[in-house]
DNA sequence: CATGAATGAGAATTCATTCAT
DNA sequence: TATGAATGAATTCTCATTCAT
């Protein structure tokens, strides 16, 4: 048999795989879900739009998945920060701080990511990654009203506010490009820290 | 023969113009921005989409205005709460009730109005409204500071993590349809006065 | 109001929809339903694409209509050949003539219709259109039978025969344009009223 | 070092062709000719799609080829049938019981091989194959007509009719599964001896 | 030589905007 | 003046064919 799909092979597919979801990423980073195109992201990724169909089955999947994949990432990272030693409420405030931080990097894509709605497919990926994300927000402040370092509150609650305003609290700033991002991060976090009841 | 505009037509354009708005409004609410097409708005405001651009003189244009006045009308209201005689913490906390309550009942008009991204022309006045509301929080929070109710922070960020907080509050709720309304706001007022560093 | 729809605007916006299905029926005579793209029926009627969509609320709503008002037409004329006070084989011979006749004259038109597939709603219409034509020739070779000018026979399978033979004997006399086409017409007369045992 | 074809592989190479062409024939059979890509006839065999291209330069020529290949087994079944030492009528309606059941069979592909346009190259080999099919009809009329066993008419004509009457009597019965397959085939047998004036 | 990933022309459909009536 | 039919650019997705490996 003349042919083998080559370990190269193999490796330029799953490269061309991931520049398309790169790409993706970018595009939706510059122009939001409105403005994804499935001819900016061939583009982006050097690749035609017929390949971007050989690696998904349609614009959505595309989305879905990359918002997975991008969804996944800052959450493990979130849950890393969520198992240490330390305190309860010192965790939370960890979390806030490193998701704030990641998010100013990430510009508009944690934004889009959280809030733009697209179509049904995404939006599903969209809604499990805020469940997944408050609800690690909802078990730190559940730890903390157990080790008697929070008030009693209702944990979900308390954790979809803490997503909405770290990102809501970072959107002015990255625009006008006002705050030094340090001293931004460091009073988002001081404010949810605040707002679950724990001593800022 | 001169054309005379009487004040008969005055009226009926500007009650077109009117109901055109609301329309946008309507369709927003039912569908957001994206499914937000001239033809729905004028066959819901009982015009011809030429009568449309009559009165806008673009999608955009009609789409800013709509979210203006609805943006205003809130702000009024949020600002009427914002000057009464209470101290500036239980003021905050009112405004913070109001808008709360305001937004759970504009379903997810309230959302498509602060998120949702749409283009350009919309996004700035959805940004300026943004601004607005978060300097109305913002000017509370300052009087907390100088009245010594409140620990010294930025009250700009707070201004807008309060906003952000709210709304990604109510989202999930809204969609489970699972906590008691009221008992929901009332945990976001809690949430934002421990924010903002006042006495739950 | 300054505006009135007037019957000169109705007479235009029918005469469009007209023009459409003409082109329709034209594209599909000249290409068959394999050519057939809506661009295609627009420039032939003249009309833009989005035009062809304000009428017809899809491609397979569009030939499904034309295709329905071609089998109408056809079976009109048919049926009322059916029903003279001629004894019924005289009826069958005649109504195969005028099938077979007009068949001739509406060229490829008549064979896409009666067998080239496209899309399940077509080939549904398609699918009655053949049914119905077979049931009137079921009728004439039944009342045949009745009247003992048959011999007994399953009445259905004898009308979709003829409708085949009739189609089929067309064809290559179509494409080789060799036959005296009234000759031909005669010949499958013929053809058919033998097949259900009528005498020549 | 000369390349150099051996015995093995050509006969690789011709059974690689045949399972090609018998995969053609069954994506047909399963989806018509509408249905059919090159993807499927690939996957079906066993190859890749270059191989496809190896083997036939085009998939116009493979399907043009797959229809030869089909209607000369067909022909050459039909036309052992009508060798034999039986008189011409009774061999005819041997001919057109042989014919008839193989339809039966081979289901939506006899359809497909006799009617369903595809594009002007398979067309072609379409129109030779009905003609070849037609003029063994029309041999046996003629034989008939000498042996004064049938009315002179014109064969062609008959021979063409007939292949039309058997496929389209088979139509409706393969999709509403009615009538027994047998009977059918004895009904449509019967149709066309009495069609060309034999006695039924 | 066989493979199958990549290509890209093309087709259906949508909708903001215009303009004849 | 108000209307709403017409426009056509834009977008997603498909599939025959090619060619690097």
């Amino acid at each position: 048999m003349a042919y083998r799909r080559t370990a190269l092979m193999e490796a330029r597919l799953a490269a061309d795989r991931d520049r398309i979801l790169v790409a993706a990423c970018d595009v939706v980073r510059e122009a939001g879900f409105a403005g994804a195109k499935i001819l900016a992201v061939a583009a982006g990724a050097g690749v035609s739009t017929g390949s971007v169909y050989r690696h998904f089955p349609s614009k959505s999947a595309l989305f879905a998945e990359m918002l997975r994949e991008v969804c996944a990432r800052e959450y493990a990272v979130a849950a890393a920060v969520a198992v240490t030693a330390e305190p309860p409420v010192q965790r939370l405030g960890d979390v806030v701080e490193v998701f704030a931080h990641r998010s100013l990097l990430g510009g508009r894509l944690a934004y889009a990511v959280i809030v733009e709605p697209m179509d049904p497919e995404v939006d599903q990926v969209r809604l499990d990654a805020r469940r997944e994300l408050s609800a690690l927000f909802a078990g730190l402040i559940d730890e903390g009203i157990r080790a008697g370092e929070l008030p009693v509150q209702n944990p979900y609650t308390g954790g979809a506010a803490i997503i909405g305003a770290v990102l809501e609290g970072l959107v002015r700033p990255l625009q006008d490009g006002a705050l030094d991002p340090d001293d931004l991060v460091a009073e988002l976090r001081a404010f949810c820290v605040r707002a679950v009841g724990g001593a800022a």
